[in-house]
DNA sequence: CTTAATGTTCCCCA
DNA sequence: TTGGGGAACATTAA
């Protein structure tokens, strides 16, 4: 459920529940290592909630807690525990519940910004981009998804930033071409501002906050969508492995 | 029974 | 130093 589009939406619709809200306890049901740290978070209230790459993070009095919600997160306000709820956000008056059934989420309280990551993928300028891409090596399919490269891309819409820009997933960084690279740029902004309006892409369970699925699913060109045929011009879309992950891609769309 | 799934990290090798 | 491949983590669904 987790990329930037998914991680946005699930913001804007917890952040009301949160803001400015006092976390009465943070309660773990969990015994992964990040659960010894949320009790910092205890008694404080939350500044603001904001999207950091594919983190969630709540400003505390002092510190944060950075979630991020794997593979399987969600956010869910008003639910009741159940067998994948791993934490609970006590608040007077509410309860934020983190599901995670495959458990490669996190919640853990921060000190300070995280750091480490690469510019956001929606706020890079083209000048920047342009020149972090033509320093790298790697394939272009592996960069995207990269957090350290730039964050908030993950495998849907690398896939169908690549398609969109007509580049081939395991052409190489510094070989593009000025024109590609800028295409290359414009195209993750569309498809991920595209996203973000649509509430993200629901392709098995993902809901934001309040349990609504996104729409950016019936979008997709490319991603999961092997052997059907391309909507631009009709090849069967092909699937390969990139950097261990599914990728997906028009042959004739996208040449090397 | 096998495979794949929205992610990250760590280890090994070239 | 950089990048690729593979494994690990944990669980469900087809």
């Amino acid at each position: 459920m987790p990329e930037l589009p998914e991680v946005e939406t699930v913001v804007r619709t917890v952040a009301p529940r949160l803001r400015g809200r006092r976390l009465l306890e943070v309660r773990c049901f969990t015994k992964k290592a990040w659960a010894g740290s949320v009790v910092k978070a205890a008694g404080q209230t939350v500044r603001d909630v904001r999207r950091y790459g594919k983190y969630i993070l709540l400003d505390l009095d002092r510190g944060l807690l950075a979630i991020h919600l794997g593979m399987t997160g969600k956010l869910l306000t008003g639910a009741a525990k159940g067998p994948y709820t791993r934490a609970v956000l006590v608040c007077d008056g509410a309860a934020v519940c983190f599901e995670d059934v495959r458990q490669f989420g996190s919640v853990r309280w921060l000190a300070g910004e995280p750091g480490g990551l690469g510019p956001d993928a929606l706020a890079i300028t083209s000048e920047e981009f342009l020149q972090r891409l033509g320093k790298k090596q790697a394939r272009l399919k592996a960069l995207l998804l990269n957090q350290s490269f730039i964050r908030g891309v993950g495998n849907i819409y690398a896939d169908e930033s690549l398609f969109r820009a007509g580049l081939h997933p395991l052409a190489l960084a510094a070989r593009l071409s000025k024109p590609r690279a800028l295409r290359l740029h414009g195209a993750i902004v569309e498809v991920l501002s595209e996203a973000v309006a649509k509430g993200g892409s629901s392709i098995s369970d993902y809901v934001d906050a309040d349990g609504q699925p996104g729409w950016f699913q019936l979008e997709h060109r490319v991603y999961q969508r092997t052997g059907e045929p391309c909507l631009a011009c009709g090849s069967p879309i092909r699937r390969i492995l990139v950097a261990q992950r599914s990728t997906h891609y028009c042959p004739r769309c996208q040449r090397r």
